[in-house]
DNA sequence: CGTAGTACGCTGTACGTATGACCTCTCCCC
DNA sequence: GGGGAGAGGTCATACGTACAGCGTACTACG
């Protein structure tokens, strides 16, 4: 029995060269010595190895973690391994001693950024799909902020709000600049402008937002309602709304983004805009999983809902 | 220039061998190349392949996603690249598509898990660390939770508490065995019975943990304070005071494990058991590394620490 | 001047798989 | 009965690297 044999039946292509009665008695020796083919020697001679890379910056943000998810799964399904990178792109994303280290195992990167520096390039010639980032040159998968937003500012006017501030994430990025836009549109729509209301900045830990939302609590205009860039911080917002003896929403509304589990935990829990972070990273591994097979294809904007709870409507 | 040379040059193995100023000329004509060596030939060639295996069950916990940005860190430090694999272990953590995948393309696995199965072998004979699970056929790392557990439970003590709850995960496994242990031990060495007291369960979401506690704390014999699995249920019974305006802590006290970022951010905040995911995470990639250097490394058990909060002391 | 020693470099082969080209047999049809 | 087609199978080679072993030239030294 050839090793060319062996070969066929198990990549499967078997039909048409090899006789089932073969192929059946490869498979079994097969299991029978407990067979494994080895990868380093198939992603060398057939130069792809069913491996995609994912890089990331941090991956403690608890919507990171569900979009990771879902994007191992789709790949997972696709008969694919995910690698992970941690990479700040300093280097424009090529020098990276880890990507360098992938060369050959990896067939392709997932780029799950706020931020993408204009120099990033598609290390070693191999398709990138970018995850939260729109720009031209590279396929990409976002989430429909603008829509969320209008949506939740509408909501906010609908309950009479008028002054409402914006409560921002100091990692910057086209995400969280679409929600500042879309605040400021809505405002400039009623006739506000939106440089007279408060905002503020803050990074995603409780320290963080807590300290910033007690700042902006105790501003003199104190808005009636504050849109907030991520649940993170709205949890914040509130947990000092709490701490302070301000009611809310009675005293002050509070809007987030992300529909994190968190939401659920605050008192009360949080009216919030929530997106599929699941479908997110599953379509990122798509479009990355077309392109690896030669296809084109379409970038992709998901969308949002809002949802409703205590901390808008008492 | 012969290809060894290159090869001798690039691997660092050049002292010796090599005069200094051909390495430097190998070296500037590979940047000026754009060379990368290639890491599937590299591991079909030395059987090594400087990647390790990441093998996971759920992604989501936020406990999780730091362990793995630990791990991740100390991985990439040893110039080592991280595979993630989400797998249930459910034939026994050898015969999984991904881990076959990975064959010859994985030096060694990492396994996060609360259970590990018996019947779990090293899967190819590659090496294992096992993180949270201890078990004396591989080198494990876990956290103390018996230390955890006592402080806890002496905190609560000291604070006058003497009928305590347990609001138990429903993940099951070591780690919460362990706590349970520890409240039963603290309680029978005061004189009181584990067995009347209130006890539940609950998976880590917010609804589930709500709904649970909602339940526990309309027990006719609520107890004066709860010691709960992990600060997601911690939150889920503080919110569920809030909302049936029990007091905490002077109706109820409550005790949470991991101080997560959540912890901070509920009203009030949570007292908690703080351990250290980042170094859980980089200690099992150290014990890992030292085995694929044929080095017999030992197994650690990694400290906690009682955060004191509103939760308990008012 | 011959020889050993050393510094430097190259040749050849193996890792395990995929694949194009080739071989051999059988069957069928004119 | 000769020739073509097709099914079933094998040979040889290439992927890019690591490493053992083998030159080759130059220096040192008796």
């Amino acid at each position: 029995m050839s090793q060319t044999t062996v070969s066929l039946v198990l990549s499967g292509k078997a039909p048409g060269r090899v006789s089932s009665a073969t192929a059946d008695a490869v498979r079994a020796a097969a299991r029978e010595l407990g067979y494994r083919p080895n990868a380093a020697a198939r992603a060398l001679r057939s130069g792809t190895a069913s491996a995609v890379g994912l890089v990331v910056r941090d991956v403690t943000h608890p919507f990171f973690g569900r979009t990771l998810r879902g994007a191992q799964q789709a790949a997972s399904e696709a008969g694919h391994v995910v690698v992970l990178i941690q990479d700040d792109y300093a280097g424009g994303g090529g020098d990276s001693s880890v990507q360098g280290l992938s060369e050959g195992v990896i067939d392709g990167f997932l780029f799950f950024a706020a931020k993408v520096p204009r120099s990033l390039r598609e290390p070693g010639g191999r398709p990138v799909v970018i995850v939260e980032y729109e720009q031209s040159r590279m396929p990409f998968v976002r989430l429909d902020s603008e829509g969320g937003t209008a949506a939740a500012m509408e909501h906010l006017h609908a309950l009479g709000h008028r002054r409402i501030g914006h409560f921002r994430s100091s990692a910057g990025g086209q995400t969280f600049g679409r929600r500042h836009d879309g605040w400021a549109a809505h405002l400039r729509a009623h006739g506000e402008d939106p440089d007279e209301q408060v905002t503020g900045f803050s990074a995603f830990d409780a320290t963080s937002s807590i300290a910033a939302a007690r700042e902006l609590l105790q501003h003199p205009d104190r808005p009636t309602a504050f849109l907030c860039d991520d649940d993170l911080l709205a949890a914040g917002m509130v947990a000092a709304a709490n701490e302070l003896g301000i009611d809310v929403p009675g005293g002050v509304a509070v809007v987030g983004f992300d529909d994190l589990d968190l939401a659920r935990l605050t008192s009360p829990p949080l009216t919030t805009v929530r997106f599929d972070p699941e479908a997110l990273g599953a379509a990122a591994f798509e479009l990355l999983h077309a392109r690896l097979q030669g296809k084109r294809p379409k970038n992709r904007v998901l969308p949002s809902e809002l949802v409703v709870r205590g901390s808008t409507a008492g």
